[in-house]
DNA sequence: CGCAGACTTGATTACTTCTGCATGTGCGAA
DNA sequence: TTCGCACATGCAGAAGTAATCAAGTCTGCG
């Protein structure tokens, strides 16, 4: 091996770690996007984005294709939505066991669904 | 929402984003481990190791209690595991990608391996 | 009580990553 | 060819992260 695999799983959620680059992909996994396209639904300097979209290509993540002008990308591995979904359900249940967990602290609770 | 969405799933991917972290998670999805368990199958420094479990601790991933003299801990949510086998299953065709395309065109970059 | 073993926490220092600005590149229009 | 738009890249300063060592806490045992 000339990676030890868990660095690689390591590197690869690092390339998750940041909210454009989350933002870029839940988009992606929608549909394909021009970087005007994104650059709208983003709030970041167009220059960030473009860095953020580098670092998706390099990570192997997302391809790129001049479509009339403009760079459309899309995601190039499917599973990505997979992985967002399952995130999603930790992140619910990581946030559930800690408003739990305010409640056992404190009195004052709410309906949890 | 206190939190965006995007931010928080980015910052709970950045929790992953460490190569003892990920096998920390991996060792604990099998079973509990006690901490100079981990420590032996790890290679870490005792105290280096305390911290990732810190931060996976804060992070609401995992749980400790203390039994017969050990610290125990165990993944309080179970999609952990879901998550890192999709990790696992888009590293997979991520490298195979990058494989092909190094056959199909030699891309300027970092010499791997 | 006082000590030892098992962890944890803090502080320091060395890196790595992010951000915004300025500059560079590629493509189509005129 | 030259201009202009749509992106991309380089860079410097700021901010965040990790490894190490020293010191602290907690438990159970004599």
């Amino acid at each position: 091996m000339t990676v030890p695999l868990y660095q690689a799983k390591a590197e690869f959620f690092r390339t998750l770690g940041h909210p454009a680059r989350i933002r870029i992909l839940e988009l992606l996994s929608e549909r394909d996007h021009a970087v005007h396209e994104l650059l709208s639904e983003i709030a970041v300097e167009p220059s960030s984005l473009s860095q953020q979209l580098a670092i998706l290509r390099r990570a192997g993540l997302v391809a790129q294709r001049r479509v009339a002008g403009e760079v459309v990308y899309s995601v190039i591995v499917p599973e990505v939505r997979d992985l967002l979904r399952d995130a999603r359900a930790i992140l619910r249940g990581v946030l559930d066991g800690q408003a739990q967990l305010k409640r056992d602290l404190k009195p004052p609770g709410r309906a949890k669904r």
